[in-house]
RNA sequence: GCGGCCGUAGUCUAGCCUGGGCAGGAUGGGAGCCUGCCACGCUCCAGACCCGGGUUCAAAUCCCGGCGGCCGCACCA
């Protein structure tokens, strides 16, 4: 919004933050330095976002792994091609295209042929050479402009593949596009291991990688990326184990675009229990797990009324996805972004996977045996930096700083000697390494102190303490909040106190 | 991937049309001086023509290709 007081009038907030991120070390593009012809879509976090980004996994192992009982697991990035042919990966990402010669419209052969020829011949086995010149043959017109001026059949290949092996020469193994598959390949004997019953919660941080076709928009669409993913096995006809713990959300609300709302954007808000006695939300599974996931980002300090659950709909959701929600948070520069898909995939991957395998992937339960649904909320953590990063850029006449949440911030306090003369840098590194046993501390003693504290309103330090001559004399040292740029002046001995009590959220006079 | 616009230090930019000089400035960065609380001032230093061909005596400048960026379309399983 160009009139935004807080980017002035014309200025692209996102612009300047992906150049703020790359010129104060938070991520920047891969190789470019040195290689301008480096391929887009691969990104560096440098020293200030890999903090940031591990907080955040951090976070998330303690607010959603451990209180739910998560067994975190880590698997391989590539994978045998048969893993995607179980999960139907190879069948959605190998499209192949033709394309209009004179509109230059994309389109998948096999979906050309069939609306023409109303499916009445098989086009599996066909070669390339003969599925184009089944079209030519037809007179198949292009549905957009009419023409019938076919370019040759392209693969377009969504997955990266490998030929594995010395002397493999034809792609035995892709690189995984989701961390799901591992999840699933491993199970069985993840369950067996820990002793499992369902529900059973499994999780994995990884990177995946996808050969997009225009990556874009820094961290938005990158062709490696990484998912925290959680995966919860789950028995569709006994989610009674749930019914007790979403007492704990009672009352709360969910924030919804419903799919017959698409049109409208109204936002509909139901507590959990109105999504669930309605069948909106399927059962008390699932509805738990939103309303955990929606808490989690209001925690991470995303505000709620930027937050919503965007139904799928038919066609737009995944080949594995029965009912699917994207939890989706709004800016004025990108409008609304998916931040976390999630999937109700039924047992399509373990009955895939049972199918191509052979392998009975079932568990037994009270009732007996029971091949388990599967539910996966899969957050793109760095989409969840960038708009972090976005919602947190403040800019007035003086200075431009980044109001992150406290505790999520590269730099948890930096301290200053206020001139670097008369002892005060000496007692200012003594300061410093005393709380660097407890916090991320930044020291710094170059230029003056107003230069000082720019740099750090910039990266988002939400506290600085400067040491002065009244140090010296009485030991008291002052801390002062980024946001408002007030000082209070604390004794020495209570400063790891005060910054504790600021860092969690307490206002700069009460801590 | 298609179409349009674009590519000079970390960032912003002058120069390009009309080829010719060590590629100029600001800001940022480093070293130092100064500095009693919010980008003060001074000195010094480092730093760029996206990559590759071509035309030419001579290319940042003209031509071609590649790569990248932005916008739109498509794609986003």
């Amino acid at each position: 919004m160009g009139g935004d007081p807080l980017t002035g009038p014309g200025a692209s907030a996102f612009n300047e933050v992906v150049a703020l991120a790359a010129r104060r070390g938070f991520f920047w593009p891969s190789s470019r330095d040195l290689y301008s012809d480096a391929p887009a879509g691969f990104w560096v976090y440098g020293p200030l976002g890999l903090r940031v980004k591990n907080k955040i996994i951090d976070m998330w192992r303690r607010r959603i792994l451990a209180r739910e009982g998560a067994q975190e697991i880590e698997t391989p990035s590539v994978l045998p091609l048969k893993v995607f042919e179980a999960s139907g990966h190879l069948e959605h990402f190998f499209d192949r295209l033709v394309e209009c010669g004179r509109c230059h419209s994309r389109l998948r052969a096999d979906k050309l042929l069939e609306e023409a020829t109303g499916s009445q011949i098989s086009l599996e086995g066909l070669s390339d050479e003969e599925l184009h010149d089944l079209l030519v043959g037809r007179g198949v017109r292009c549905p957009v402009c009419g023409a019938s001026e076919w370019t040759g059949i392209r693969r377009f290949n969504l997955m990266f593949t490998l030929a594995v092996g010395a002397e493999a020469e034809s792609p035995n193994a892709a690189l995984r596009p989701e961390t799901t598959q591992g999840s699933v390949v491993e199970f069985k004997r993840t369950f067996t291991v820990s002793r499992g019953k369902l529900p059973f919660v499994m999780a994995q941080v990884g990177r995946v990688y996808r050969n997009e076709i225009s990556p874009r928009r820094a961290l938005l669409r990158m062709r490696e990326f990484q998912q925290l993913e959680v995966h919860v096995f789950f028995d569709p006809e006994d989610t009674s184990a749930y019914e007790s713990k979403l007492a704990e959300f009672s009352g709360y609300r969910l924030r919804f675009l419903r799919g017959e709302d698409r049109e409208t954007g109204e936002i509909t808000e139901m507590t959990v229990e109105e999504a669930l006695s309605s069948g909106y939300t399927v059962n008390p599974l699932i509805t738990y797990w939103l309303a955990l996931y929606q808490r989690f980002f209001e925690e991470l300090g995303f505000p709620r009324d930027r937050l919503r659950y965007r139904e799928l709909l038919e066609g737009e959701k995944a080949h594995y996805a029965l009912v699917h929600w994207d939890l989706e948070v709004y800016t004025e520069d990108l409008g609304w972004v998916e931040l976390v898909n999630n999937a109700y995939r039924t047992d399509y991957d373990l009955s895939g996977h049972s199918r191509v395998s052979g392998v009975d992937l079932s568990v037994d339960t009270p009732r007996g045996k029971v091949l388990p649904h599967l539910y996966e909320p899969s957050i793109g953590i760095d989409r969840v930096i960038l708009h972090l990063l976005l919602l947190s850029y403040r800019r007035d006449e003086r200075r431009v700083w980044l109001a992150l949440p406290r505790e999520l911030a590269p730099y948890d306090v930096a301290v200053f000697p206020l001139v670097k003369k008369d002892g005060l840098p000496e007692r200012a590194v003594e300061v410093a390494r005393r709380l660097s046993r407890e916090f991320a501390v930044f020291y710094d003693d170059k230029g003056s102190i107003g230069k000082r504290y720019r740099r750090m309103d910039e990266v988002g330090t939400p506290a600085c303490v400067t040491v002065d001559h009244r140090t010296l004399e009485d030991s008291t040292v002052t801390i002062r909040d980024r946001d408002t740029m007030e000082q209070v002046r604390v004794p020495e001995e209570r400063l790891a106190d005060s910054l504790r009590r600021f860092l969690s959220g307490a206002d700069l006079r009460e801590a």
